[in-house]
RNA sequence: GGGCGAUUAGCUCAGUUGGUUAGAGCACUAGCUCGACAAGCUAGGGGUCACAAGUUCGAGUCUUGUAUCGCCCA
């Protein structure tokens, strides 16, 4: 006899399981060209930090696919790794530095800061794959790689190198968004914005000799005045009047169909439109002629002239109507810029003081020369009025300080056809994304075709592999770079539009004088040594982080050596990630993919939701609301967060998850709030003891035991668990003496084949609902058949068989068949428990199926996926259950209404047909141990007790003896509320088989189900009613 | 401003191509330690499917609009 504990030890099982599988390497794939080959490349974490519940869900998802795509037979690869993440990395580290140390990067240098980088990761990539091991991803660990390890490094330098040369790659100045605390240009993704109280200033800018009739100033408005330095236009519309006409017949329609209460709002905007035509009008339109004559305005304090200009930028129907132009700091103004030909003069350093082109303002602040510029303006009497207004201010997601447009160079890859090869790959389905809706935002993301751009000021990354000249290099040393361009033009590229012969000079000289810059690729020790000798630096800039993640699928499998892991594994199966990395990353590892091996790199992209907390707000650490997913195997175990994580994993784009504290002293589950959650101690309500959070810093709160942060949404999950577990425990315990023989179908009972009937159902609609990536769907079908069908059910029907010496041995071996079946089609969600128990069951049943018993093999990870059996399919063994069921519960109902003692037996009469009889009858033994219930006679003629409770059901009328212990009240209420359903529910039938239209249009199958379900109600409409009478004429 | 999504029981969510008077888990109520399981068993209460129009014999489901919330993009 086994002895097991009553509850599921998760950390035993996780502890046994993961060293096995290790041990047996099951993880690990090799080329086979005789299999197929099913490949998931992870989406290699981030090494900032470690991972939280997103990340859990993502992997979760993964290897569920991956173990259940292993037992189908495919040789299976999950490719695991990390990503540097330049910025982000770069930047904790720097806070560290700062923070403990009082240290900037440059008190440090370059290769001491990217040394201590290199610290961190090593600390958080080991945390990481630990905390993926902990999850029981099966990933193939000898084969995890980083973006920055060499392999991926060659096949960045590779492609860079492909890139440059083909033209793909150019250097260009660019308005980009300043981190001026991290000095560093940061993409539009990694901003945020806040709206802060700002002011929105009137300045007037002198018009230079102006003629009569002419205005003598132009007003402009700014939030930002000590950009007015770096202006070099002031705007005004090419076709004010038309502008006007617009913006009028704009409001009008939306007046048309606005609400009534907008409406006020609208007209007066309107009215001051027609105000602003009479008044502003006649200003602007000379405006606009001063601005075709090439008229000239002073900008102030400068005092440097600056053309009005005739631009669509400026709005008529806003302020003055006229608009300051600084393309190096503002995006539109930009634009602008390079419309009208306009110096685009930068006013900044890199560190956010302002340069010398801001003359006296130099070396002070962005926000001291706000101060001065406002106050010497207002000196000048050019301050027309100040006004109060909220601004959207962007601000920077790594140092969290105000973002500045910033005038810098950089370099871009150029996207048009690349963006186009991806699109492609999505329209004509090489590519599909599941759920469909998000190939729209891939197609319109890329459909943009902005120009990527790919460098970063930051230390941490794959450093940009060109080398340019310096000062110092000399006329020869570029001819001499030219002869290795020649010489080698697979290991040094100078660009092609470099090599452009000038038109008016001679064409070889013109070659040495741009060889100024050229790219290396990867195998070019030697030359890279040469160039340095000659003069040539390398470019101090990195490649932004998703230049390397955009190369992961073939990177990682050996790309550009063309190894066998790349011709078999790639392209790879799924790719299974979040929604808001489509554009970042799914659509750039399509274009890259199709770019270097000419293939896509995955068929299939899942989107699963995001996870969010119980306010609906993101999950993050810096909000406090974040869940390591350690603590929730730590308090669940594995399982419990993997099987909770996948239910949730729906269709929809996010689901929520209420967090709480878990008391360290008492394990109460205190719910977090967004008071709480920032503070670093929280008291129990329950012990009153204290304790701390991740907030802790001060040695009095460190001291405190740490509150996990869970979410009570994992017990399902576990109490899952521990009911499989219990069920299996049942199972082992009652196997005593089994032996693996071949059960014929002639032996099976109705329970048996109805229990065989459901596993097979339920085996294919797991089987479909993975295949469409619903998890949730083959969570919640596994779920409800353990629960509801094989314990509540089979193994409660197994019981009395296994007391009887004729019956046991059939009954272990379906219950050991099924229980195996079970095991399977859960292991891909539940792996550790699933395991646990197959090999507890190898123990007492090794050899197991009905037809013809087989070895179970050493572990349930390489068991085969059960396959649907046709012929178990059995609906109408499925409907002769649920009457069984039906009666079951009746029995139940009345005992529970009628408070029955559960040690008392009642006693019952069922009047219904021979076949129904037939059917029912034989299940005597279950009425009695599962409703506690005896028959006291079947059939159409079986005589009513005088004190009956009555129920009925299909093709039945039950009469249960109740002579004992009648409640006469509860019973009629019962049946009163009974009849009141059943009439409500015919009254709503017979108008719809009255109406005439109902009649005519609906389809015949649908009319014949109603005709019958009115007839199944009148006929218990009658019954009750007639109970009903019987007991009104005792009271 | 544009796009995507959500709104169903106190909470978290299911609800297939429109077709019985809408389901689950948790929470709640009542009763239960009988040899798998109290993280359990049995029964029960609880919903104007956000709101308003429309299409239809029939709408949680389809259409349009409104409100609120979330995410992405500008």
């Amino acid at each position: 006899m086994i002895d097991l504990p009553k509850t599921y030890d998760h950390r035993q099982a996780q502890s046994r399981c993961y060293p096995f599988w290790l041990e047996k390497g099951y993880f690990h794939s090799e080329p086979d060209p005789k299999r197929k080959p099913f490949t998931i490349v992870i989406p290699p974490p981030n090494v900032t930090g470690a991972l939280h519940l997103g990340h859990a869900l993502n992997n979760t998802l993964q290897d569920t696919l991956v173990r259940w795509k292993r037992m189908q037979g495919f040789n299976v690869l999950w490719m695991p790794g990390t990503d540097h993440a330049g910025i982000a990395t770069q930047a904790v580290v720097e806070k560290r530095l700062r923070e403990d140390e009082q240290l900037t990067r440059h008190d440090l240098g370059r290769e001491r800061l990217v040394e201590r980088i290199w610290q961190w990761k090593d600390d958080y990539n080991q945390r990481i794959l630990g905390q993926l091991q902990q999850m029981g991803c099966s990933c193939d660990w000898q084969r995890t790689r980083f973006t920055l390890d060499d392999q991926c490094a060659r096949a960045v330098r590779q492609t860079f190198f492909r890139m440059f040369q083909g033209g793909l790659i150019y250097r260009g100045k660019r308005l980009v968004n300043w981190d001026t605390f991290l000095q560093t240009a940061v993409s539009d993704d990694e901003l945020f914005h806040e709206t802060i109280a700002g002011k929105f200033w009137h300045f007037r800018y002198p018009v230079i000799n102006p003629r009569p009739g002419e205005p003598t100033h132009v007003t402009i408005a700014t939030t930002r005045p000590e950009t007015m330095l770096g202006d070099s236009a002031v705007a005004v519309h090419p076709n004010p009047a038309a502008a006007l006409d617009q913006a009028e017949q704009e409001l009008r329609v939306k007046l048309a169909a606005a609400a009534a209460k907008d409406k006020p709002n609208l007209q007066t905007q309107i009215d001051d439109l027609a105000e602003r035509r009479r008044l502003l009008l006649p200003t602007l339109l000379v405006l606009r002629a001063m601005a075709k004559d090439g008229r000239q305005l002073m900008l102030p304090l400068l005092n440097r002239p600056i053309p009005l200009v005739a631009d669509a930028w400026a709005r008529p129907e806003l302020g003055s109507g006229c608009v300051k132009i600084t393309p190096a700091h503002d995006s539109n103004d930009y634009e602008v810029g390079k419309r009208q030909s306009l110096p685009m003069i930068n006013i900044l350093n890199p560190d956010g003081t302002l340069n010398a082109n801001a003359g006296p303002y130099e070396k002070l602040s962005v926000a001291k020369a706000r101060v001065r510029v406002v106050a010497d303006l207002e000196s000048l009497g050019l301050l027309e009025k100040t006004e109060d207004r909220e601004i959207e201010l962007a601000h920077s997601d790594r140092s969290k300080t105000p973002i500045e447009p910033y005038l810098a160079d950089q370099w871009f890859v150029k996207m048009d056809q690349l963006a186009q090869s991806a699109m492609d790959a999505v329209t004509d389905g090489r590519v599909q994304i599941f759920p469909a809706r998000y190939a729209k935002s891939y197609l319109d993301w890329l459909g943009e075709k902005r120009d990527w751009p790919v460098s970063r000021q930051l230390w941490w990354g794959h450093r940009i592999p060109v080398w340019h000249a310096t000062e110092s290099t000399s006329e020869a040393a570029r001819g001499r770079v030219h002869a290795l361009v020649q010489a080698f033009p697979g290991k040094i590229a100078a660009h092609p539009s470099t090599s452009l012969p000038a038109p008016q000079s001679d064409a070889r000289l013109a070659d040495l004088v741009t060889y100024g810059r050229v790219a290396l690729s990867d195998d070019s020790q030697a030359i890279q040594r040469e160039l340095e000798s000659l003069g040539y630096v390398q470019d101090a800039d990195v490649l932004d982080t998703w230049f390397s993640s955009a190369l992961w699928p073939h990177s990682t499998l050996g790309w550009p050596e063309e190894t066998p892991e790349l011709k078999y594994y790639y392209p790879t199966s799924t790719l299974i990630t979040g929604r808001d990395i489509i554009t970042l990353w799914v659509a750039r590892m399509v274009l890259t993919g199709l770019y270097n091996v000419g293939v896509v790199p995955f068929h299939e992209v899942f989107i699963h939701p995001k996870i969010l907390d119980g306010y609906g707000e993101t999950m993050s650490k810096s909000k406090g609301n974040g869940v390591d997913p350690l603590d929730v195997i730590d308090k669940f175990g594995a399982d419990s967060l993997r099987f909770g994580l996948a239910y949730m994993a729906t269709e929809t784009q996010d689901v929520r998850m209420p967090v709480e504290f878990e008391c360290p002293h008492c394990q109460t589950l205190i719910e977090q709030t967004r008071k709480n959650r920032v503070q670093p101690r929280v008291e129990c309500k329950k012990c009153g003891k204290a304790f701390s959070t991740q907030w802790a810093t001060r040695p009095e709160d460190k001291l405190l035991p740490r509150g996990a942060v869970v979410s009570e949404r994992f017990e399902l999950g576990r109490n899952f668990c521990n009911k499989l577990w219990n069920a299996s425990r049942f199972v082992l315990m009652n196997l005593e003496g089994y032996t693996p023989e071949t059960v014929q179908d002639a032996d099976l009972t109705l329970e048996d084949r109805w229990l065989l009937s459901r596993l097979s159902t339920v085996s294919q609609q797991v089987t479909d609902a993975l295949g469409k990536y619903l998890f949730a769907e083959a969570a919640r079908v596994l779920y409800d058949f353990a629960w509801n069908e094989f314990c509540s059910f089979y193994v409660e029907m197994a019981k009395p068989r296994l007391q009887d010496a004729a019956q046991r041995p059939t009954a272990q071996r379906v219950l050991a068949h099924s229980l195996d079946g079970l095991l399977r089609l859960l292991h891909p969600m539940i792996p550790f428990i699933t395991e646990e128990v197959w090999q507890l069951l190898a123990r007492i049943a090794p050899e197991r199926g009905l037809a013809k018993p087989q070895a179970a093999v050493e572990s349930i990870m390489v068991a085969s996926w059960p396959q649907p059996e046709a012929p178990r399919l059995d609906p109408e063994i499925e409907a002769r259950f649920a009457r069984f069921q039906e009666l079951i519960g009746g029995l139940r109902e009345i005992r529970s209404r009628q408070n029955i003692p559960p040690r008392e037996t009642i006693h019952f009469v069922a009047r219904c047909d021979a076949a129904t009889k037939a059917l029912l009858a034989p299940m005597e033994p279950y009425f009695a141990s599962m409703a506690g219930a005896q028959a006291d006679g079947w059939g159409p003629q079986a005589v009513f007790p005088a004190n009956g409770a009555t129920f009925s059901g299909h093709g039945i009328d039950v009469s249960v003896d109740l002579a004992d212990f009648l409640d006469i009240a509860a019973e009629i209420a019962r049946l009163s509320k009974e009849l009141a359903r059943i009439q409500g529910a015919m009254h709503g039938k017979m108008q719809q088989l009255g109406n005439e239209k109902f009649m005519e249009r609906a389809p015949a199958d649908v009319i014949a189900k109603e005709k019958g379900a009115l007839a199944q109600l009148r006929e218990q409409e009658s019954s009750i009613q007639a109970a009903l009478q019987e007991l009104l004429a005792k009271t």
